[in-house]
DNA sequence: AATTATAAATTGGTCTGACAATATTATATC
DNA sequence: GATATAATATTGTCAGACCAATTTATAATT
């Protein structure tokens, strides 16, 4: 393997990212497989073992690889989600308005009421059926709480589309990490898995309509607290 | 500052890059700021300069700051868009499904329809009409190419949601960067920039259904081709 | 022979110190 | 005052050493 000169603008680091990449193109790895150590990459493209690492940290940090001490590095199943928590804290910085967030949740989970009445599919509407069949269990604050997030990550699911799953699952999950817990009287619980049936009742009518009409109160409720 | 040990589980690194993110919101930095030298986060903490070196190098990965030779490190504006790359070059080694990205496309672009018309604000609708008066420029395939970008990208835009549109954009901007460019005849152009006509038409009327079937016929057409 | 304990080798993590490449700042020159 | 030059500051790359965690090979035990 030719060593690689630094003559052009792109810096060593980046020509090496993107040697690694395209050795795992020609070598046709996947999820799972195994890279080369460092010291491998260091003697392949005649650089240091400090470019090397760096590149190979890029590479973690995208979340296209996974390392570990002594182990190596592998490659990831690919995952948004990790990648989007210093977005968040970087936005915030910069004064993100957390408003947005809760209109973003409305705006997907519509979306994806829209798509589950589209697509039509039994597997999907039972999917949603079985959150309901866990309603009796709910016996404090905390429990609901899981319920409610198990809720809505199911509907977003629901819409069988692993893009849009992934990346609305995005705003979801920084919802329920951010938002303090607030104390619900179990009167307002009751309410609340009340519209979450009525919710996935409508789905199953087909009343997309109808359903985005009570999420979207449903949603309102969440800002209010 | 006491210098850090490694005591616990978490990496050196990581603990550098929790002390660093600490360190910015303690000084209330935001964008264009500038942060402390390397030398100066080694001091601090009390590690190494490749430690250090690491943590900037992976706030940098994540989009949170800016790294140029003999500058320095500065707060970067939120941005998802970037973070996405090597995402996208995962999922597709991954086996990853292009259909997926037009059906997403459909998704994200129908509930802005929504979103517009739900918001009702004359400014985004005359955004969305300015897009319409460049048509008569439109004089090729590739500069119909722009135009078709641009119509989308105002098409998420006008919903005013600047979440909605950074997670929105990132699939529009892979569509088009992995999209080959077809060469479409000057009846196919004239076709689409009718139909983004009447998409907007719709929308003003406050006509959701009616956008929304055009623009799935038009994003239907693109996946023929 | 199979299992378990121990030692060796492998591999990523951290440290140190040096020099190169780039950007900024101070200085000298006109 | 403007411009070129030199000095300084800052990140980038290199080399080699040792530390820490994991895996693999070897020895001991049953």
């Amino acid at each position: 393997m030719e060593p690689i000169s630094n003559t052009e603008r792109k810096s060593l680091k980046q020509t090496v990212i993107q040697e690694i990449k395209s050795y795992i193109i020609e070598h046709g790895l996947s999820e799972g497989d195994k890279l080369p150590t460092e010291r491998k990459f260091t003697e392949m493209y005649g650089v240091s073992r400090s470019v090397v690492r760096e590149a190979l940290s890029y590479l973690e940090n995208t979340g296209v690889i996974s390392i570990r001490q002594g182990q190596g590095a592998t490659l990831s199943r690919s995952n948004i989600d990790k990648l989007l928590s210093n977005f968040f804290f970087l936005w915030k910085i910069n004064g993100g308005d957390f408003e947005e967030v809760l209109s973003l949740r409305l705006i997907f989970e519509s979306s994806a009421i829209d798509e589950i009445i589209r697509n039509d599919e039994a597997e999907q509407f039972a999917a949603l059926e079985a959150v309901l069949k866990r309603y009796d269990t709910v016996d404090s604050a905390a429990r609901f709480r899981e319920i409610d997030r198990e809720f809505h990550e199911q509907l977003l699911r629901s819409t069988g589309n692993d893009l849009f799953i992934q990346m609305t699952s995005i705003i979801t999950n920084y919802f329920f990490e951010v938002a303090p817990s607030i104390d619900l009287s179990s009167e307002e619980i009751k309410k609340m898995l009340k519209e979450h049936r009525e919710i996935i009742e409508k789905i199953i009518d087909k009343d997309a309509e109808g359903a985005k009409k009570i999420l979207s109160g449903h949603l309102g409720n969440v800002r209010k607290d």
